[in-house]
DNA sequence: ATACTATGACTGACTGATCAGTCAGTCAAC
DNA sequence: GTTGACTGACTGATCAGTCAGTCATAGTAT
């Protein structure tokens, strides 16, 4: 996996970097409940203040405006999710068991934190365009790290008219459904067997046999 | 393909029928073009009118809130789509031809959409209840369609680990990449190229040998 | 030991900007 | 005169962000 690129940096009018973590944290996660509830722009900070057990001012020595919360919530989700398939395909050298790993962890963690990856779908595209940079950035090295394990894991085998770049969109974006269709994939059954009936369809785009 | 569900009736104060297809229609495409640009959040109707060519009050002749407006363009990039892929499989009879045919317009119909489609998909839950319901028993009918579709068409061949419930997900699903991830698939190559590698990526998935 | 001062974290009432929606007035057609 | 379509200034509600004030703690001077 790729080094990661560097983060837009947020000011905070508090000195202790400890302190700064540990409300930032509590901001995040009071922010992605009430972004979830309404919508990031019907949310309101007093919404977040309120969840998050911190008064309005309290809130903005920590962030300096509504945005840079959003682009915290992006950034942790993107982070969790990116880390998750990071550790997932560790130490795995062939090629094609690399890539079954890659797209069974893809899988797994889209479902997990598919509530933070709705926030994303649906939000980032309002932050700033620094911001927005800072974030696609680290979501298209991610997505080259998959495009390599793609075109690794795929050689061979029978011909393919997409390219490894198009087959590694596919199997990164197919499963944010189980964030944006709750309702609809819900009647596949439990999340281990949704997640391995999704892990079947991607194999078979890419064209490989599952194992057994 | 089933009737399609009633659709959520809008007021609007002026008498004349034709005149409020005009101006509604008018309203429509200022509103995608505005809410493209800035999000439905961020987009005002004073962007709306100015881009119609309405006056504010006049605008609210047509439409009882800005949400109304939101619903209008929602509901209209959802009938053309649907339209769009209900002609595309009309007077199929062989089923393996008709999933085909099916997905081909799926895609293609994403593909021309893309841009009303991202609105649906970032900002139809704003939508209040009711609205969201109208539009959701829309859509639900129509993926209902391609489950049956999917489900006639794969008969035989490969055993499956995945419904046609989810099967047909992932093909109405993974297209709207085009509108999300704009960014991303357009090296794939020109519009034909990126439909041709979307289709074989998607008969691959469930296991269909693509017609030479 | 005590009093005073400085520092830093927090509070919540307040401010100014924004905007969805309204309505008195205008104009054209019949 | 009546009706219906349109206009845009206005209103009230909302909310992101501000800032004077409060409180607790640590350090310094007497």
């Amino acid at each position: 996996m790729q080094a990661v690129p560097a983060r837009r940096r947020i000011a905070a009018n508090v000195k202790d970097a400890a302190l700064v973590g540990e409300r930032r944290d509590q901001i995040v996660e009071a922010a992605i409940a009430v972004f979830r509830d309404k919508g990031f722009a019907a949310a309101t900070m007093r919404d977040v203040g309120l969840r998050a057990g911190l008064s309005q001012g309290t809130l903005y020595n920590y962030v300096r405006t509504k945005e840079d919360t959003l682009y915290l919530v992006c950034d942790r989700a993107v982070a969790h999710y990116v880390d998750q398939i990071a550790r997932a395909v560790e130490g795995v050298a062939d090629p094609r068991e690399r890539l079954v790993r890659a797209v069974r962890a893809v899988v797994r963690a889209q479902y997990d934190h598919r509530h933070n990856i709705a926030i994303v779908l649906r939000e980032a595209h309002l932050l700033d365009a620094r911001s927005r940079e800072a974030l696609r950035r680290r979501v298209d090295v991610f997505i080259d790290d998959i495009v390599a394990i793609v075109g690794a894991g795929t050689t061979g085998g029978p011909r393919r008219r997409a390219s490894a770049r198009l087959l590694a969109e596919a199997v990164t974006y197919l499963p944010t459904v189980f964030a944006m269709r709750p309702w609809r994939v819900r009647a596949e059954g439990p999340p281990d067997k949704l997640v391995d009936a999704m892990v079947d369809i991607l194999l078979a785009a890419l064209r490989i046999e599952q194992p057994a």
